[in-house]
RNA sequence: GCCGAUGUGGUGGAAUGGCAGACACGCUUGACUCAAAAUCAAGUAUCGCAAGAUGUGCGGGUUCAAGUCCCGCCAUCGGCACCA
C-alpha cells in the first residue's frame, strides 16, 4: 500500500463536496430537520486559531452523523464582522474597514474549507452587508416602535483608550473588553434597550430549554432576580416626604437602627437648603466620584459615610427615629438607592455600625452579634408581631402581609441585570436609524428607506470627545425630518458589536430574502436551533442579548418560538503548549494551517476532539498530534490486511456492536475523546488479529467518517465504491454487545485475588461456585469462616471471610 | 466574600458505588537499517529480588466494596462582586 498522501486526498474530497453541494440544507424537506449552530467567528486579521477548530468540530461530527442517520441538517457558518479590531486596523493601516473585512473573510473561509467542515456554504452571512444589516436596523426600529428603546443621560462605562461607551457586559471587571484599559465613569446621553423588561421572560424561558447546568446558572446569576419588599420610611422633619427602600429581609424590620442612601440619591438635592451639613456631604460625594473601580473593590471592608444632619427617618412599624447616612456602599443603580440598615443581620451594615458607633439590635437568635452579623435562621425576638417565629420564609410572609395591610410597603422584585447601553461612537457598525428633529424629537427612519447605509469615510478616527467619525460627515448628518420635512440631524452613533449576532441564526434559515429577515416557512421549518455550541465567555452577553431579541420578535409575531436555542453546550479552551491561555503576546498560538499542512485536516480534527474532555480546557501538545497521525495511518494501512466477508466474524460480533454503540452514544454526549479511544482500541484488535474483514472495515469507516471524513471517503471509494458520507450510519444491536462468557474478578475481603471465566448469564450460585473452584481462591479461604458472598452481575464476586 | 468547576502515573486523560490508570503521548528494550527517521514487537503507577504492600489533593466517616457517597479542610481555574 502506498503511503497516505493527505494533501492530495483532502483536496480531492473538498473539491468533490464543493462541486456537489454535498452539505446543502433543504428548507421544507420531508426528512426530519436538525439545526446545528456554532458561534460564527469575528474575522480578525490574525486568522483562525485552533480554538475555533475545536469549537466547530463538535457539532461538525454531530452534523455528519445526523446526515448519515437521514436528517436534513442545517449547519451554517457566517461572519460577525462589525467591531473595533477591524476599525483599529483601518485606522492604523489606512485601509478601509470594508476591505479589511473582505480580506479577513477570504482568509477565514480558506482556513475553514481546508479543515473540511461540512458547512452549507450557500448560506454564509456577513453582518456588515447591507442586505443583512438592513434587518438589524429593522429589528431596532421595531423595538423603538414598541417602547423598548430610550435615551438617558447617566454615568456610563467609558473606555478612554477606545473612546467608546461600553455596556456593563463589555466592561466586566472594570477593564475594557477590547483593549483592557481601565474603565472610567462618564456622564453621557446614550441609547438603551429595555432588556430588563424581559428579565422575567429570560429567566422563565430557561425552564423550557436544555442548557448545560453551569450555563443556565450563569444566566440566572447574571439576571440576578431577588424578591423582597419596598418599604416607605417617613422623614421626621418633612412629614409629607418619605424615603423608599428595598430589602430582601423585611423580617428584620424591627432591627433597623439606621438608614443609608447612595451619594447620588436625589433627596439630597431636593432638601439641599434644609440640610445643615450639606458642605460635608458634597465633599464626600466628590471623594466617591474620584475613586476608581479598583479602589472601591479593594476598600470593600473599610466603610465610609456621612450622617445627614437635617433628615431623620422614622421606622414605620416601631415609630422609632433612625439617622440617615450617605455611603458609597449603597448604589444608586440597584433597588431604590436607599436601604434600611439592620446591623445585627447584615455584615455590611454591621461593619458600618461598628465604625460609626450605631446601636445593634438582635431580632433573630442563633448568632453572636458581638462578633459578626448573623444571617441564618432562628427564633425571632424583639420583634413584636413576629416574636417566636422560627422560619424565615414565614416571618417574611407575615411581615409583607402586615406592611400591605398598613399601606407602608409591598412586595417587590429586583434584578441585577441593567438595561443594555446600545450605542458606540464608532464608524464600523450599523448606523442607528433615527433622526433628531428640533420639532418632532426622535423620529425613526421609514422602513422603506432601510438600510440606512454607512457612508464612505476617509478618516475613521473617533472625535476626541467621544464622538463618532460619522458626526464629521455633513452629507450624512444633515437630513430632513421624515415626519415634518424640516431640517434635522441624523443620529451618528452606531450599534454595538453584539447587535448583528443577536439574530444571525434566523438569517441562516433564509439568507437571501429581500422581503423579510427570513420567510415564515423557513423560520417555521428550521427554528428553534436544535443544538447550539459555543464558548462560555458568551453565556452572559451574546446568549442573553440574542434570547432577548428573540423573545421580542416572538412577541411581535415575527418568529414562531419564544426561545431560539433548544439546547446549549460549551467547549473548553485549548491552552498553549505551556498551559497558559493562548495569546498573541505570549507567542503560544497554534495556527491550524500549520497543522493541516504537516499532518492533514483529519489529524487536526481528531486531535482537537481526542485531546481531552470536550468541555474541559486542555493544553496543546505537538507530540500527541503525532499519535493521531499514527492512528489514521494505521487505518489506511489496514487495507493491506483486508479479507472478504459480508458479515462480522463470529469472534468480532460483540466488539463491533459495542464499538458502534459506544461511538454513537459518545457523540451525542460530546464525549468525543472516548469515542476516538474506542475506535483506536478496535483497530488495535484488528492488528492483533492481523486482519479485518470487509464488513468490519466498512463499519469502522462509517463511524469514523464524521471525525476524519477525507481519509475514510477515500478508502471507502477505493474499496467499496460510492460515497461514504451518503451511506447510512452503522446500527448496533444491544443484545449482541455481550459475549457468551465473561471474565470476572474474584475478591476476598474487597481485594482482587483471582479471575474466573463464567457464562454471561450465570446466576449467583453458579458464579460464586465458580469463584470458589479457583485454586488460589480456594486456598485463600481454606479454613476460614465465610461471612458473606456477593456476586455483582457481570462484574465480580466478593467473598468476605474471617 | 458569594456561586460554579476541577484536583488521578513522567504527560493529556479513562472509569452506571464493583478489577484504578482505558486510549494516547513520552520513555526503556528488541526487530528492521551501514546509520537515522518511519514502522513493527515487548515493557512501563510506586516500593520490593519476590511473595506482597501502598496508591486517585489532605483529614475523618458510611459500605462487603469509595476516584465515585457524606462531613470538615487545602489548592487551582472560571464567573459575579458592597446587589441591600
Amino acid at each position: 500500500m502506498n503511503k497516505y498522501d493527505h494533501a492530495a486526498v483532502e483536496a480531492k474530497w473538498q473539491k468533490y463536496w464543493d462541486e456537489h453541494d454535498s452539505f446543502k440544507a433543504e428548507t421544507g424537506s420531508k426528512k426530519p430537520k436538525f439545526y446545528a449552530l456554532v458561534e460564527f467567528p469575528y474575522p480578525s486579521g490574525a486568522g483562525m486559531h485552533v480554538g475555533h477548530i475545536k469549537a466547530y468540530s463538535g457539532l461538525e461530527v454531530v452534523s455528519r452523523k445526523r446526515r448519515m442517520q437521514g436528517y436534513n441538517v442545517l449547519f451554517p457558518i457566517g461572519f460577525d464582522a462589525y467591531g473595533l479590531p477591524t476599525e483599529n486596523t483601518a485606522i492604523k493601516t489606512g485601509v478601509h474597514p470594508r476591505k479589511v473585512t473582505d480580506n479577513n473573510i477570504i482568509k477565514f473561509t480558506g482556513q475553514l474549507k481546508k479543515v473540511g467542515f461540512s458547512f452549507d456554504w450557500s448560506r454564509v452571512v456577513d453582518t456588515t452587508e447591507e442586505d443583512y444589516y438592513k434587518w438589524t436596523q429593522w429589528i431596532f426600529l421595531k423595538m423603538f416602535e414598541n417602547g423598548l428603546v430610550f435615551r438617558d443621560k447617566t454615568l456610563v462605562n467609558y473606555c478612554p483608550s477606545c473612546k467608546v461607551v461600553l455596556s456593563n457586559e463589555d466592561s466586566q471587571g472594570g477593564k475594557c473588553d477590547v483593549c483592557h484599559s481601565d474603565i472610567i465613569q462618564k456622564e453621557k446621553e446614550v441609547w438603551y434597550l429595555r432588556i430588563t423588561e424581559y428579565a422575567d421572560k429570560l429567566l422563565e424561558g430557561l425552564d423550557t430549554v436544555n442548557y448545560l447546568p453551569n450555563i443556565r446558572l450563569q444566566q440566572e446569576n447574571w439576571i440576578g432576580r431577588s424578591t423582597g419588599a419596598f418599604v416607605n420610611f417617613k422623614i421626621k422633619e418633612f412629614p409629607d416626604e418619605s424615603l423608599r427602600i428595598y430589602t430582601t429581609r423585611p423580617d428584620t424590620l424591627y432591627g433597623v437602627t439606621f438608614m443609608v442612601i447612595a451619594p447620588e440619591h436625589p433627596i439630597i438635592e431636593k432638601y439641599r437648603d434644609k440640610i445643615k451639613n450639606i458642605a460635608e456631604l458634597d465633599a464626600y460625594k466628590t471623594e466617591c466620584a474620584k475613586k476608581s473601580e479598583f479602589e472601591r473593590t479593594q476598600l470593600v471592608k473599610d466603610k465610609t459615610g456621612v450622617c445627614i444632619d437635617g433628615l431623620t427617618g422614622i421606622n414605620p412599624i416601631t415609630g422609632k427615629e433612625v439617622p440617615i447616612y450617605i455611603s458609597d456602599y449603597v448604589m444608586m443603580g440597584y433597588g431604590t438607592g436607599a436601604i434600611m440598615a439592620v446591623p445585627a443581620h447584615d455584615q455590611r451594615d454591621y461593619e458600618f455600625a461598628k465604625k460609626f458607633g450605631i446601636d445593634i439590635i438582635e431580632v433573630i437568635k442563633g448568632g453572636d452579634i458581638s462578633k459578626e452579623a448573623y444571617t441564618g435562621d432562628g427564633e425571632m425576638i424583639n420583634s413584636d408581631i413576629l416574636n417566636g417565629m422560627t422560619n424565615k420564609k414565614d416571618s417574611i410572609a407575615k411581615m409583607l402581609e402586615y406592611l400591605e395591610e398598613k399601606g407602608i410597603g409591598e412586595q417587590g422584585v429586583q434584578y441585577k441585570m441593567k438595561d443594555w447601553a446600545f450605542n458606540r461612537q464608532r464608524y464600523w457598525g450599523e448606523p442607528i436609524p433615527i433622526v433628531h428633529c428640533p420639532d418632532c424629537g426622535m423620529v425613526p427612519v421609514p422602513y422603506d428607506e432601510l438600510p440606512l447605509k454607512l457612508p464612505p469615510v476617509e478618516n475613521f478616527e473617533p472625535g476626541s470627545d467621544g464622538e463618532s467619525p460619522l458626526a464629521k460627515i455633513d452629507s450624512f448628518v444633515k437630513c430632513k425630518c421624515p415626519k415634518c420635512g424640516k431640517d434635522a440631524r441624523r443620529e451618528t452613533d452606531t450599534m454595538p458589536q453584539w447587535a448583528g449576532s443577536s439574530w444571525y441564526f434566523l438569517r441562516y434559515t433564509d439568507p437571501h430574502n429581500h422581503e423579510a429577515l427570513a420567510s415564515k416557512e423557513a423560520l417555521e421549518y428550521w427554528m428553534p436551533v436544535d443544538w447550539y455550541n459555543g464558548g462560555m465567555e458568551h453565556v452572559t452577553r451574546h446568549m442573553i442579548y440574542s434570547r432577548f431579541w428573540h423573545h421580542f420578535l416572538y412577541d411581535i409575531g415575527a418568529v414562531n418560538t419564544p426561545e431560539p436555542y433548544a439546547k446549549r453546550t460549551a467547549q473548553g479552551l485549548i491552552l498553549g503548549p505551556d498551559g497558559d491561555k493562548m495569546s498573541k503576546s505570549k507567542g503560544n498560538v497554534v495556527d491550524p494551517n500549520d497543522v493541516v499542512d504537516e499532518y492533514g485536516a483529519d489529524v487536526l480534527r481528531i486531535y482537537v476532539l481526542f485531546m481531552g474532555d470536550y468541555e474541559q480546557a486542555a493544553p496543546w501538545s505537538e507530540t500527541s498530534v503525532k499519535g493521531c497521525k499514527r492512528f489514521l495511518d494505521r487505518i489506511w494501512a489496514l487495507q493491506d490486511k483486508l479479507i472478504d466477508g459480508d458479515e462480522y466474524r463470529p469472534e468480532m460480533v460483540s466488539l463491533m456492536h459495542r464499538t458502534v454503540k459506544k461511538v454513537s452514544e459518545d457523540i451525542e454526549n460530546m464525549k468525543f475523546n472516548t469515542a476516538v479511544a474506542a475506535m483506536m482500541s478496535l483497530i488495535n484488535t484488528f492488528y492483533e488479529k492481523d486482519s479485518v474483514n470487509k464488513a468490519e472495515y466498512r463499519t469502522l469507516l462509517t463511524i469514523l467518517n464524521p471525525f476524519a471524513p477525507h481519509i475514510t471517503e477515500e478508502i471507502y471509494n477505493t474499496v467499496y465504491g460510492g460515497i461514504l458520507s451518503e451511506q447510512k450510519w452503522a446500527d448496533y444491536d444491544e443484545s449482541l454487545c455481550v459475549d457468551d462468557t465473561i471474565e470476572i474478578a474474584v475478591q476476598i475481603n474487597g481485594k482482587v485475588r483471582g479471575k474466573v471465566t463464567i457464562p454471561t448469564d450465570a446466576d449467583n450460585d453458579t458464579a460464586i461456585a465458580a469463584a470458589k473452584a479457583n485454586e488460589t481462591i480456594a486456598a485463600a479461604i481454606e479454613g476460614k469462616n465465610i461471612v458473606k458472598e456477593i456476586y455483582v452481575t457481570g462484574r465480580l464476586v466478593n467473598i468476605v471471610a474471617k
